[in-house]
DNA sequence: TAAAATTTTTAGATTTATCTAAATTATTGT
DNA sequence: ACAATAATTTAGATAAATCTAAAAATTTTA
């Protein structure tokens, strides 16, 4: 497969995760930032390798062999996460360009051994979950903050929003995984909410409370 | 840079240090693996960007630009060959396809933080040097074993020839770096040697003992 | 439901990196 | 020195991945 090649099926793998039909020309080029004759072209390609199924004028649906590449690829782009976070100092709005290289690095056994030397991490910086080496994963049971109720407490698991602009913002609010959060009040004008971490208090608007994944406890 | 670029620069830095004079056309094709239409035309786009110097049927000659480039590529190469086999219970003989591909990693942080997650090696798992940063690195004050005469002694320090087959004899004798070796007999019609380490004696070809680095002691 | 707007595809072009085959230049042997 | 040989370059082709512009199909809306 080419680097290409594997681009396009991470995509698909994730706007299928998200929507609920077929993908559609347009929502892949956005993602990939190409333009749809591109991408028209590219997913022909795909389609005589048998990695997705195609309906002209419809939209794409990856094939079990599909999902399966693509899965490990995103296995490879998050343990590369991990390693560059735990063992190389970098911060978490940091990790997603030089992953986006290291995850098309091909060796089996480069990938078998990363895995262990990081002890087998199940989740990557942002709380994601790493499939194994069969493509199997956890899928997360947690919601969003903006769901909670005031009162109620939970801890940060993940992002659903992984740019660096936002990243960087949880940073320099000193909000991270692991954090206990409570809900203080919630204004339903405008969806703000005061939450408590850490000894202080914190307003945070719905733009960040819909992009954090917490557990309840 | 892309890719290809990395890979010709690289390997023309590899020829010119062999050699004396100019890095012949043939010579790059045969290294590279490619037929040599296809050198000269990446030739003539390297020369377009100065990173080389061409005259027509003579050689190529890389310039100060095109010297620095490829020792950044060889000094992450390098590094990563320490990574593969301190971290990741690669063998000596495993490393050098997967760090043909992670040399091609664009990231400075990267490599900064690498080299002191390693501690700062000075030398690959072959015993070749690791340029810094700048492109500096001691150049090796070794002899090949095949100089040596009878009675000396020497270090085993690297080796000039780093294909599978040739670590993997190494691999198989129990030769590594590190070792200490003693000339027992040489023969002078075919130039092989008896050698004494680690209380064994072994007899090698001349093809052997002229592809091992050592260091007198 | 037909016109307008949007989405998708096709056709044709471009860039990079490669190739084969033919032409050109350099080197070598007698 | 000059014909044979070897090395190098040119010319033209191909494949991957992209683009623009135009055509076709679908969806929306009035």
């Amino acid at each position: 497969m080419t680097l290409a090649e594997e681009n396009y099926l991470k995509s698909i793998y994730h706007l299928e995760n998200r929507g609920i039909s077929g993908v559609s020309t347009n929502a892949i080029a956005q993602k990939i930032e190409a333009k749809p004759s591109s991408v028209t072209d590219m997913v022909k390609r795909l389609a005589e390798k048998e990695l997705l199924h195609h309906i002209k004028y419809q939209g794409v649906y990856l094939t079990e062999e599909g999902k399966k590449r693509a899965k490990q690829i995103i296995r490879k782009h998050r343990l590369w996460e991990v390693f560059l976070v735990e063992k190389l100092n970098f911060s978490w709005d940091e990790v997603h360009d030089v992953a986006e290289q290291l995850e098309h690095i091909k060796s089996k056994k480069l990938i078998t051994e990363l895995d262990r030397f990081l002890e087998f991490p199940k989740k990557d910086p942002h709380g994601d979950p790493i499939p194994d080496q069969y493509g199997n994963f956890q899928p997360l049971d947690e919601q969003i903050l903006a769901q909670l109720e005031v009162g109620e407490s939970a801890i940060c698991a993940g992002v659903k929003d992984s740019s660096k602009a936002f990243l960087h913002y949880l940073d320099q609010k000193g909000i991270k995984l692991g954090d206990t959060i409570s809900i203080v009040e919630k204004e339903p004008f405008d969806q703000s909410m005061v939450i408590a971490l850490d000894e202080r208090q914190l307003t945070i608007t719905d733009r960040i409370s819909k992009n954090i994944s917490v557990k309840r406890i």
